[in-house]
DNA sequence: AAAGTGATCATG
DNA sequence: ATGATCACTTTG
């Protein structure tokens, strides 16, 4: 297990979307537990030119986070209800980052925030130093499929019909017991 | 199929 | 200040 550093988030959103897909999410949560879970889906959201992408329309309170060098995290609120978070990955002034859509056992971006206990309070957490919240690679390489983003009607027809979602291929090995609780 | 929920951003 | 819109999930 390798933490993900800098060097890894310094690519663009599609390289890092594919790259993330297998990797691990790990949160330690508040009361002092670690959880770990493999990403089995991702979305890359790629710069002011992306009219899918939430920095579609510039730089605003909610997307500066977007524009910082990669390895942070872009957090915010969906429909009232759904965290999503996401990666910010490029260099600093691109605004580019890439959405976790799922982990094993909690498939789906409002899921698997619930089931981690993540919220706006880690926007702009420091994936590359924090302890509350990282990425861990294992280093093995997994077979994903690419297919059009998701709930983006309000984007070019180009832009929705680009494969920049990235779903892990591999049968997903069946939760233990113990895992499934949380 | 449709409600539920609230931040965000463009209008005025 | 007001209103439309929204990287979704659950329920019926």
């Amino acid at each position: 297990m390798r933490r993900l550093g800098a060097d890894d988030y310094a690519v663009d959103a599609v390289t890092g979307a594919k790259a993330l897909v297998g990797a691990w999410l790990c949160r330690r949560l508040d009361d002092g537990t670690v959880v770990r879970r493999r990403i089995t889906e991702t979305e890359a959201y790629c710069g002011e030119e992306d009219t899918a992408c939430n920095a579609h329309k510039g730089r605003t309170a909610r997307t500066d986070v977007m524009y910082a060098p990669g390895g942070c995290a872009y957090i915010y609120l969906c429909y009232g209800m759904h965290e999503m978070l996401n990666v910010v990955t490029g260099a600093e002034g691109r605004p580019e980052a890439v959405l976790i859509r799922g982990v094993e056992g909690a498939e789906g971006p409002g899921r698997l925030t619930k089931f981690l206990q993540i919220d706006r309070s880690l926007n702009r957490e420091d994936l590359v130093h924090s302890n509350r919240l990282w990425l861990e690679s294992d280093g093995a390489r997994v077979k994903f499929t690419s297919a059009p983003r998701i709930g983006i009607a309000y984007a070019s027809k180009r832009d929705q019909n680009r494969k920049w979602r990235f779903i892990c291929k591999t049968i997903a090995r069946p939760l233990a017991a113990s895992e499934r609780s949380r």
